[in-house]
DNA sequence: AGCACGCCGACT
DNA sequence: GTCGGCGTGCTC
């Protein structure tokens, strides 16, 4: 009689680890124990014990050495299906991370009460412990598609979100269950309240990232065992173990929200077309614009443009040498008589400028007058001659505190002030988010993605700093400054009216048609031009100095891809390592992956390096497989 | 990572 | 003669 073998996965970020290992079931843990279990394992030398998955339970190990047992049956709920574990896999060979930075994505940290309460709730039905569920059933009705929403909103709330809430719908009526990814937590509340009468409304399940510990584990096990949700949720909502998964609908992908800011570094909208392949589901893009990426999937004939006909909004661009011209403020006087008016200023960017928290003035070097802004140490620095100004005194009124202007809001606040006496001047921006206004006349200032909404919609929408925001230094710089602008159009009441101030040439006479396609194709072709990503890849690699050497000498003998670089990258004026980018085409996309990961694995292992007590680099390489952030 | 093994220099 | 430095290798 031979002992039952658990396959596990090992809860540890190196590379090296990062396969499956073979353990014996103790006897006593046979009848508990499932694929997907969580378990505690002793591994190598250490003392202490090892969190991991059992992804598999075999008869027999091809491990030729002496098999441990487990120490500790965790959970017996499967928590890691074999859906997510494909899923995650995948994720993890396309950006060379180790798969245990995905799995931390897909499976929340367990809540014992949570656990408990719902294991009594299912009451014996224990039937999806031996027979995940299946969801990659054949179906031709699936579709790949992506439509520009109509900017408008009514009574049941934004056209996008009612798009959406119908989409759902159907996968309800199909009995099947539906993933939705939403930037936004505003967004999330209006798809909910889309959704309220209809009957995807009894399937939902919050799925948001901002949610506590308990809330998110009860919200996963609910995906577990429920064999119709409609998941509503962020970046992670991507990995939940939903039955009989019929839809994925991503709003927004060009939101730098739905990127992953640590390791794995994934993008939603990568994994969410990774999942769609896998478990052949139904896959939907819906935004105001399109993002470069996705106007490449539809010129490639990946995705399909599902053309929404609908009424342009009255949008009016204006190219004068003022900040705010006299379209702006008539637009503004307009929209006053009858409810508020946004207006859309620049975002801080990476800088702060200073002010004088007593009179507004804007703040200036002690030594040289030169203007003095905070830098990402939050050190109050002029720009001219980088003095740190420590003991920083108004010139104007000797007032001695100071506060970080986000680029130019106060400014306009007090501008507008002057402009309209008496009437309520508010302000929204990325650290003091304002989530709605009420209907009565009143200024919004705010800057993009802090706009808060306004119950009936806005009677007029004013961009200010259209080429501050297509000056941006980052290729995605027009892109970014497009989505803004419509975005906040978008928040405009039906009939309402929309100025852009400072734009001209082409994408002003595009911005007014509302010709979003025209953008993007214009857009994707300057990128093929240059090749930018996405018309092509481009991987970054940072290390310590000869590691990067030793790792780009060997990339060398591969010649599809480019090497650029590598460059010395400071933080805080300290050299904290060197950068290189590789670019790539498409097709050698899952080669390189797997020449990274081989590299990483041969020369993070013996490497002498900084810190440590093994005198061995921590995390001596880091690969982001899509770094188009950093240009 | 974390720990053990192993092979060379200066020490009671 | 041996103690312990850290470079190297392995982890079911």
């Amino acid at each position: 009689m031979t002992q039952l073998v658990a396959r596990v996965v090992i809860d540890s970020p190196l590379p090296q680890l990062d396969r499956v290992f073979d353990y014996l079931v103790p006897n006593e843990m046979v009848a508990l124990v499932n694929r997907g279990s969580r378990v505690l394992v002793q591994f190598g030398r250490g003392r202490s014990l090892t969190e991991g998955f059992v992804v598999d339970l075999v008869d027999e190990s091809d491990y030729s050495g002496k098999l441990s047992e487990i120490e500790k049956l965790v959970s017996e709920v499967p928590a890691l299906t074999a859906d997510i574990y494909k899923l995650a896999r995948a994720v993890a060979d396309r950006q060379v991370v180790a798969i245990s930075d995905v799995l931390k994505l897909a499976v929340p940290t367990r809540s014992v009460a949570v656990e408990k309460r719902w294991l009594d709730s299912l009451a014996g039905d224990a039937s999806l412990f031996f027979d995940p569920p299946a969801t990659s059933l054949v179906d031709e009705s699936s579709y790949r598609e992506t439509s520009i929403i109509n900017p408008s909103t009514d009574e049941r709330g934004p056209a996008w979100a009612i798009e959406l809430v119908q989409r759902c719908t159907q996968m309800v009526l199909q009995r099947k269950s539906s993933i939705v990814l939403l930037p936004d937590f505003r967004d999330q509340a209006a798809f909910i309240k889309a959704a309220a009468g209809t009957p995807v409304e009894p399937l939902l399940v919050d799925y948001a990232g901002d949610q506590t510990k308990s809330k998110r584990y009860a919200a996963f096990l609910k995906a577990l065992s429920r064999e119709v949700s409609i998941i509503v949720g962020s970046r992670a909502a991507v990995y939940a173990p939903v039955m009989n998964l019929g839809l994925i609908a991503i709003w927004d992908d060009g939101d730098s929200s739905h990127l992953e800011q640590s390791s794995p570094y994934s993008h939603s909208r990568e994994v969410a077309l990774i999942r769609q392949v896998q478990s052949n589901c139904s896959i939907f893009f819906a935004s105001h614009v399109r993002s470069s990426e996705i106007q490449r999937l539809v010129e490639i004939g990946y995705l399909r443009d599902s053309v929404q006909v609908f009424e342009r909004p009255t949008c009016t661009t204006t190219d004068q040498n003022v900040r705010v011209d006299g379209h702006a403020w008539q637009a503004i006087r307009d929209g006053l008589k009858t409810g508020p008016v946004l207006i859309q200023v620049a975002g801080k960017g990476s800088s702060v400028s200073g002010f004088c928290s007593n009179c507004s003035s804007r703040a200036t070097c002690n030594k040289c007058n030169g203007p003095i802004w905070l830098d990402r140490n939050n050190q109050v620095r002029c720009r001219w001659c980088n003095l740190i100004n420590a003991n920083f005194h108004c010139h104007a009124c000797g007032s001695t505190k100071l506060r970080g202007g986000r680029a130019g809001t106060i400014r306009t606040l007090e501008e507008f002030g002057r402009g309209f006496p008496g009437v309520l001047l508010v302000e929204s921006t990325g650290d003091h988010k304002k989530a709605s206004v009420s209907n009565q006349p009143q200024m919004v200032v705010a800057t993009p993605g802090a706009e808060p909404r306004a119950e009936h919609g806005y009677s007029a929408v004013v961009i200010l700093d259209a080429q501050q925001a297509l000056a941006k230094d980052s290729l995605r710089a027009t892109e970014d400054a497009v989505r803004n602008w419509a975005n906040a159009i978008a928040l405009g009441a039906t009939g309402s009216k929309s100025v852009i101030v400072g734009l001209h040439g082409d994408l002003a006479l595009n911005m007014s048609a509302w010709n979003m396609q025209v953008i993007a194709a214009k857009e994707l072709s300057s990128r093929r031009e240059l090749r930018f990503p996405p018309a092509v890849r481009l991987a970054s690699i940072f290390a310590e100095q000869t590691v990067l050497q030793a790792v780009l000498s060997d990339l060398q003998q591969n010649k599809e891809i480019e090497i650029l670089g590598p460059i010395p990258v400071y933080e805080r004026e300290v050299l904290t390592g060197w950068r290189a980018f590789v670019r790539y085409e498409y097709s050698q996309g899952e080669n390189l992956s797997k020449i990274m990961r081989s590299l990483i694995a041969v020369h993070s292992a013996g490497q002498t390096a900084f810190s440590s007590k093994s005198g061995r680099a921590t995390r001596p390489i880091r690969v982001k497989m899509d770094d188009s952030e950093v240009i």
